[in-house]
RNA sequence: GGGCUCAUAGCUCAGUUGGUUAGAGCGUUACAUUGACAUUGUAAAGGUCAGAGGUUCGACUCCUCUUGGGCCCACCA
């Protein structure tokens, strides 16, 4: 053994020796209980960053019960990512100065296909290079035929139940990226909007959009409010930027008489509550911006304009015509913008497929109050119910191509009008749901309309959000798995590991879409980590330019040491700073590690070599009262790692070990035999190593693996059994 | 507006159901060592555990408040 550690030399040549040997599929453990963990799975088309080094964490779960004697598995798997992808390859589009309007729903989709399949695998390579003992056999994409088949199926399943339905509502839609989000892809922002007051007829009303009162279709003032009780209900004429008009008064609960002036004025195409107070007194909708963000033909000479434009042109007028009594331009407010591209989004009226949560949100709140599953740390459960309890159904609808296409054929002879059409005047509509008929399958092009028996179907351009077929992660992976029986034995998983950001968006719909599919939790156990922020303690972002490559690190100190660091004095779930001392410390413990192999390699005076026995024999043979004492030490370690490890304490585990491997073991028992080596002290001394090292393996797996061939102990560490 | 979370040695952080002199890594100081260890060992200095109050025989740990960070959620015009 050489002088120092050299982690380039060893950490790829060994994990092709694991990986062809079969070390990371269940099967090398067939008697064992099954012990299963689905790898959150990476996007198709990203690169490695912190959230996937933290994976570790599973890689140690998964070596542990693999050594404990259990069939373990931990199934790693792609996303496709479907906006993430599609807006990265846009911006690629945008660069060659073309969009994504040049090509045809297919094109565009064969293109973006082409682009993620160039970098698939590169994401595989790299958590390789973190010794993940992934069972690489059973991965899978979310775009494999087999799993989108399972998500067309659920989709199905969803409508037939009345979970999943079509709506005509108001949605957060994005102008600029041409799509829609669901609630949870919104970013609210503090931003100061002018306040402005406008002179409606008799009242006065206060707005920070007056560029959409193109839109009103009513006025609403509170049904208690002394002030204007004697409008309500009447039509009032208003002057206007585009003449006069008239409008009703109405009297809603929902309108807050300290607010402004207590008057609002009603757009229900436009305003998220405004639509609903529509919905109650029956007003019409009347959509005045379009899918484009310009202003349409209801706003006169104002169309053609974008928003932030006709909100200018129009204050401008209204100012001229003495319509606005005054401004407040120190108004706060939080408005919502693309968390892509952070412009402004605009609810808009859009026909959409939505999940009815309701059902399937108790359920999943149940399974945790029922410890069902358990969430670790624990002060996470509150905001798992939190957001559980207060969940608006889901729109699940995204106008992008590249994702799963939605199962769902409109009869054309049905159709109304299109929802990214403009209305006539003469269609304008009270907002119920979409009355077209629509008949949706498991996936195969439907023959007819079920309901008029027409031929004439077109599907859905729309894809699914994302986030509706990682959700079925879990079983899908499991019941699309190349082996079978995979289903029926893994699942529910063991322990679902993930960062904490993906509680609402991923973590909390698994368990709701998982019980509703298979009947039984996704997973027993939920364990979050935290977040690697960068040296400084601030979140690592492109933007900033304080983004790691975390295959850097690994680069300089081993993936065994960057493991290590990552894991040693970082409390589960705890966010943690970058630490460049933490890792030299832990790329110095591999070597201390190493030299302590090399030093027992030197001292060899044994006649078998590196021979090693039970625990129990060696209690038996140790005569040395310091043998006894370091015997019985080491007995402790077991049992204080093991627990540990059962228990998510992964830091105290880590400590534990260091310390004793370190200033205990090396430090004093070490620096004691080397007085008084002799074949007895020896064994005694290669054994309690391999001990260690057993105990170390699932942490550093790479330079437990090359000290234990290294002396010889056996083929392969991975195939030891954990110490008792 | 609601919720979560953090504040411990110069820096980055542990501290597991409240229990003897509060720990680690890095850094600092002194000494030793060429050793199995491109180093390592031995020892030392350094903390009124953010502040105030409370519960308790006993509080870094539990409760309340204050101050200062961080994060998440939210359709008040």
């Amino acid at each position: 053994m050489d002088k120092v550690y050299s982690h380039k030399d060893v950490e790829e040549r060994i994990y092709k020796e694991w990986e062809n040997s079969g070390y990371f599929k269940p099967e090398i453990n067939p008697q064992g209980k099954p012990y299963s963990i689905i790898l959150p799975p990476p996007n198709a088309n990203g690169a490695l960053h912190f959230g996937h080094a933290m994976f570790a964490i599973e890689d140690i779960l998964v070596r542990f019960h693999r050594m404990k004697g259990e069939a373990a598995l931990w199934l790693p798997g792609t996303d496709h990512a479907g906006i993430e992808t599609q807006f990265v390859f846009e911006k690629r589009l945008k660069n060659q100065g073309k969009s994504r309007l040049d090509f045809d729903r297919e094109t565009l989709y064969k293109m973006i296909e082409e682009y993620v399949n160039e970098h698939r695998g590169g994401i595989e390579s790299q958590l390789r290079t973190l010794g993940f003992s992934l069972d690489w056999s059973r991965a899978k994409y979310t775009l494999d035929p087999d799993i989108v088949k399972l998500v067309h199926k659920t989709f199905k399943k969803m409508y037939d139940d009345g979970l999943v339905y079509r709506d005509y509502r108001l949605v957060n839609y994005c102008t600029f990226d041409g799509t829609s989000f669901s609630d949870l892809e919104i970013v609210h922002e503090e931003r100061i909007s002018p306040l402005y007051y406008i002179k409606y007829g008799p009242l006065v009303l206060a707005t920070t959009r007056p560029e959409t009162k193109f839109g009103d279709t009513g006025v609403a003032v509170h049904p208690q409010d002394k002030r204007y009780q004697k409008y309500i209900g009447r039509q009032i004429e208003i002057e206007t930027v585009l003449g006069k008009a008239k409008i009703k008064v109405i009297g809603d609960e929902s309108v807050d008489q300290k607010f402004g002036t207590g008057v609002v004025k009603i757009t229900p195409a436009h305003d998220f509550n405004d639509f609903e107070v529509a919905k109650r007194h029956n007003l019409p909708l009347k959509q005045v911006i379009g899918f484009d963000g310009k202003m349409n033909r209801f706003a006169g000479k104002f169309e053609g304009l974008y928003v932030r434009q006709a909100r200018k042109a129009v204050v401008e007028e209204m100012q001229k015509k003495g319509l606005i009594e005054k401004i407040d331009e120190n108004y706060k407010n939080r408005i919502g913008v693309c968390y892509k591209c952070k412009n402004v989004l605009q609810p808009l009226p859009l026909e959409q497929w939505f999940v009815k949560v309701k059902p399937l949100s108790q359920k999943a709140i149940q399974a945790v109050k029922d410890g069902k599953i358990k969430i670790t740390p624990s002060n996470f459960e509150k905001q798992y119910f939190l957001w559980l309890e207060n969940l608006r159904d889901w729109n699940i609808s995204r106008q992008i191509v590249w994702g799963i296409q939605i199962p769902a054929w409109k009869c054309q002879k049905s159709e109304i009008r299109s929802g990214k059409s403009e209305p006539k005047p003469s269609e304008l509509r009270t907002p119920i749901s979409d009355n077209g008929h629509w008949t949706v399958t498991d996936g195969a092009k439907p023959k007819k309309c079920l309901q008029c028996d027409s031929a004439n179907l077109e599907q859905d351009q729309d894809t699914l959000d994302t986030w509706f077929s990682s959700s079925q992660w879990p079983f899908a992976a499991l019941r699309a798995s190349p082996y079978n029986g995979d289903f029926e034995k893994f699942y529910p998983t063991s322990v679902m590991e993930t960062g904490y950001d993906l509680l609402k968006a991923w973590v909390s719909r698994m368990v709701m879409m998982g019980i509703y599919v298979t009947g039984k939790v996704p997973f027993n156990n939920v364990l979050f980590h935290g977040l690697v922020n960068d040296p400084y303690g601030k979140k690592m972002s492109k933007s900033k330019g304080n983004v790691v490559n975390p295959l850097e690190l690994v680069e300089q100190y081993g993936a065994d040491a960057v493991r290590f660091a990552l894991i040693y004095g970082n409390a589960t779930g705890n966010d943690q700073a970058l630490s460049y001392p933490k890792l030299d410390a832990a790329r110095k413990f591999t070597n201390k590690l190493w030299n302590m192999g090399r030093f027992i390699e030197m001292k060899n005076v044994s006649s078998s070599k590196y021979q090693v026995v039970s625990i129990e024999e060696l209690k038996k043979k140790a005569k040395h009262k310091n043998d006894k004492a370091m015997i019985e030490k080491v007995s402790e370690l077991i049992g204080k790692v093991t627990n540990d490890l059962d228990k998510y304490n992964f830091n105290y585990a880590a400590e534990g070990l260091y310390d004793f491997v370190w200033h205990e073991f090396a430090d004093k028992y070490i620096e004691d035999i080397k007085n008084r080596i002799n074949p007895d002290s020896y064994i005694i001394l290669n054994t309690l190593y391999l001990i260690l090292l057993k105990l170390l393996h699932p942490f550093m797996p790479f330079v437990t693996e090359e000290i234990y061939q290294r002396l010889k102990f056996g083929k392969s560490i991975m195939v030891e059994t954990w110490p008792k």
